[in-house]
DNA sequence: CTCCTCTGCTACTATTTCCATAGCACAGAA
DNA sequence: TTCTGTGCTATGGAAATAGTAGCAGAGGAG
């Protein structure tokens, strides 16, 4: 499938908005893990497929949206963020104590 | 498909870590779409049906998920954000800035 | 050159998920 | 009783993902 980019018409957006585009491109299998893997640096095709315990097929697809994005590029080291990207994971960084509270709080009634 | 939750093991991950339930559960169709439409104000179902371009299924699938992590809730009013949907949806907020300059830098060599 | 390894990726089938539409069940109002 | 609004289920076909196998090119070693 083509990638969602901003200006053009989006999975379940026909307004072409951006946090439209960005939803559908984010809202993919692996595509925010991705993103993730990478926040400490490059990573070849193999590691990053072990690392984001995926396949193959789904990571060579997003991959290819991910660089039509521009978010991610292919440099000597292996797969790497771009500024745009790492400036989007900078954006998303909190994301990981959010989730840490999440669990806090789900675990008072779940876990004990 | 049960929702992803901390302490579970989670489709592309066994570890259960908070990130990686939080990585599924939004890297699902919608579901990020849905606490977007939601940031306003509580919507009824098929508000948010309309509001997310979407089919009672999915939807459905995505808000029984998203009740089940405790971060939307049904009342009076329709679906709304849980105080925890409203802390994640803040953590998300700056991606929409972010959104906005993405199309920036993309349509300076795309759009003109 | 030949063989080996590493790397990026394609091929293929099975399964899961999603799309799109139709329609049911219940509640309240008229 | 009929009509409207709301939440949701059913269904069949389309699309995406999972999981495994394997190819092609770029080195390096012999």
């Amino acid at each position: 499938m083509a990638a969602p980019k901003p200006g053009k018409r989006v999975r379940g957006s026909a307004t072409g908005r951006p946090i439209m585009a960005l939803l559908d491109l984010l809202g993919r299998r692996m595509a925010l893990r991705i993103l993730w893997e990478l926040r400490d640096g490059p990573l070849n095709f193999r590691a990053l497929q072990e690392a984001a315990a995926t396949n193959p097929s789904v990571l060579n697809a997003r991959l290819a949206e991910l660089r039509e994005a521009r978010l991610v590029e292919h440099g000597p080291d292996g797969y790497a963020l771009t500024p745009l990207g790492q400036s989007l994971l900078a954006t998303l960084l909190p994301l990981h104590a959010w989730a840490e509270d999440w669990a806090k709080a789900l675990g008072r009634r779940r876990l004990g």
